[in-house]
DNA sequence: CGACTTGCCGAAACCGGTTTCGGATCTCAC
DNA sequence: GTGAGATCCGAAACCGGTTTCGGCAAGTCG
């Protein structure tokens, strides 16, 4: 056992186990060490051994900064908020972060945050991350169609994973989660309770997971062989206030529908407002269904039913696939998806019965 | 004009300008460049001069972890995350790492953010972020009362700054937000309407704005020549569950409190649900006040009266003043406070005439 | 049995900075 | 005119790693 477990305070700076201490301990110089902690097959299996086990008895670990003068790679991963997006992301940021964090930390990696108010700022943000060194590669939450994040990386040639799907798949890895499924999933849960006409409250359409979820909700509608009435679908609702006038728009129809799906729950909270103001009971009088998962849902009256996304599992998958990227693993090997969880709660229910 | 601007990808790491070019093109060795940039006094004034114009000329800014590798300082902030925290923090946590980030940018530093699950894995996370030299300083929000946090980095001589404020000052720095002027300002708000029985719901009595906010309502209270009435203080509500539940205890008390002051808007939302289901309407029947200026209060039916937290700005200066604490400047100058904003909107009224 | 690989490791240069040390020049008092 | 300081900068070592190059020993082949 170590002893000096105890003082691993700041000192810890000083005393702590280098390169040459590795080599000292076993009798080899630097360079075989070095060779040897990172693979190199001209070091015999056995030396490679026996410098691996020295390591973790000494805990040595190379220090980043020092292999990233030489190496230019510093074993982080970079993360560019854009504050625009933040009244979108807000719920789910301090559980993605936590896995990001955990994902870069199982394997040594560090988590390098920044943020940016402007577009432009933020390429500025990505360039200067990276001309210093900051990040090995980056991180881009809420893939959008077309996006001016991706093109730069690429042409920079500097590893980066979305959160979200892309068409263009070129060198481009990702982790999604299939909202398509979900929306389909949907429409089915609804079918089956007898509702017949159901209406869509789309996400933002710059968002790739726009596309993707109303395709979704277009199948289910298809599957459970409804018709789908472009006058019962609505785009571009982010916020509950956009969601609230959408719904308005949805119920004031000459045929409103009986039941909502809503992309994002924001939307379906909205939604209820909505209904309440038109005497409408939600899981009764209409029926709402939502995305996301939000905490505040579980609390609405009546609590949202949704499709739940974990975050934190999201974000533990994209460090670690970010992380193989980066050290060079075929990209058609890093492309994951996840299911988001049926929450069934209070907003659904049967079909009204007709009564025009 | 530099014409390499617009190849600002990922070769820039090769082509980036280094101490030894600075050297080249100045007719200097590598140390009197360096120690001209850091501003050594053997260096003459107009070596300095002639220096630090090239340096931005050629816009070189040495590379951090470079320096890092003899100072053992790589110009980033260290930001740790509870996730039992995270319910408390989701509404601010994108504006406040907005801040820090901007006032790490607005230095040239970053920020480097982790997150651990339990506090022993949280005190280890410190010291591997220490021991990689991964952050030179740390910001702690959530300040507590004897914070396991600060002792830790304090014996272990390590900068941090504090959001929040803290019983012991010594080589302690701090930013916060004056939430007792804020009580005690709600006090005097509700007075003026006429209430004479105010009750008082206070947050997680570990941390230590608990007691300071706590204190501001009695002093506002005396100020306003009020009594206090323990049996209409409660403690230790940061949710809109604990928050109604301990609204429900205020509401049935014999005479029950004519207006509420929340220390946190959660609590504040709580009540809210607590006065609605006695038939009280918010705003006429009991006033209610929060803290925080979280966006749900916004949109709450009466959009909540507050007192709202610039977190963006909390970040920024936290950030400055950590920054400085590292670079050695005195920390009795480095102490700052902020007043919370009055956001004056309908859940406050006239106090019911009495009618017992 | 000698030449040619091959496997394995050491020596030394290198990365981009910082820091110690010492030496050249200049000033000034005596 | 000279010795003592003071001023200012260069030379070189150093930090903790990586990488290139070359050499030695063992194995292979004709």
């Amino acid at each position: 056992m170590d002893k000096n477990l105890g003082t691993i305070a700041a000192g810890d700076r000083r005393n702590r186990v280098t390169i040459s201490d590795m080599a000292d301990a076993l009798g080899l110089t630097k360079s075989t060490v070095s060779r040897a902690m990172n693979g190199y097959s001209d070091i015999s299996e056995a030396t490679q051994l026996r410098v691996r086990r020295m390591a973790d008895k000494l805990s040595y670990q190379p220090l980043s900064h020092a292999q990233a003068i030489k190496t230019g790679r510093t074993r982080s991963l970079g993360l560019v908020l854009k504050l625009s997006d933040h009244d979108a992301q807000r719920p789910f940021l301090a559980e993605f972060l936590a896995g990001l964090s955990a994902g870069a930390h199982a394997e040594g990696w560090t988590l390098t945050v920044a943020a940016s108010d402007s577009e432009a700022d933020m390429i500025q943000t990505f360039r200067t991350l990276l001309r210093d060194g900051k990040a090995d590669g980056f991180i881009l939450p809420r893939a959008i169609c077309d996006d001016p994040r991706v093109r730069l990386l690429r042409e920079a040639d500097v590893p980066f994973v979305l959160f979200g799907r892309q068409d263009d798949d070129t060198d481009c890895v990702w982790f999604d989660i299939l909202g398509e499924d979900a929306m389909r999933d949907a429409v089915a849960h609804l079918a089956a309770l007898g509702h017949k006409r159901i209406g869509y409250i789309n996400g933002g359409t710059q968002y790739a997971y726009a596309t993707l979820r109303k395709a979704g909700f277009v199948q289910g509608m298809r599957d459970a062989g409804l018709g789908v009435d472009p006058d019962l679908m609505i785009e571009g609702a982010v916020t509950s206030i956009e969601g609230a006038q959408a719904a308005r728009t949805l119920l004031d129809r000459k045929t409103p529908p009986t039941a909502i799906v809503c992309a994002v729950d924001f939307a379906a909270l909205g939604a209820y407002q909505a209904a309440t103001e038109r005497g409408l009971v939600v899981g009764r009088d209409v029926s709402v269904m939502g995305y996301d998962g939000i905490p505040e849902g579980a609390h609405a009256d009546p609590p949202l039913t949704t499709y739940a996304v974990d975050n934190r599992v999201a974000g533990e998958r994209l460090s670690n696939i970010l992380i193989r990227r980066i050290r060079g693993e075929d990209p058609d090997t890093l492309r994951e998806t996840a299911l988001a969880r049926f929450v069934d709660r209070g907003s659904t229910g049967p079909a009204p019965t007709e009564q025009t």
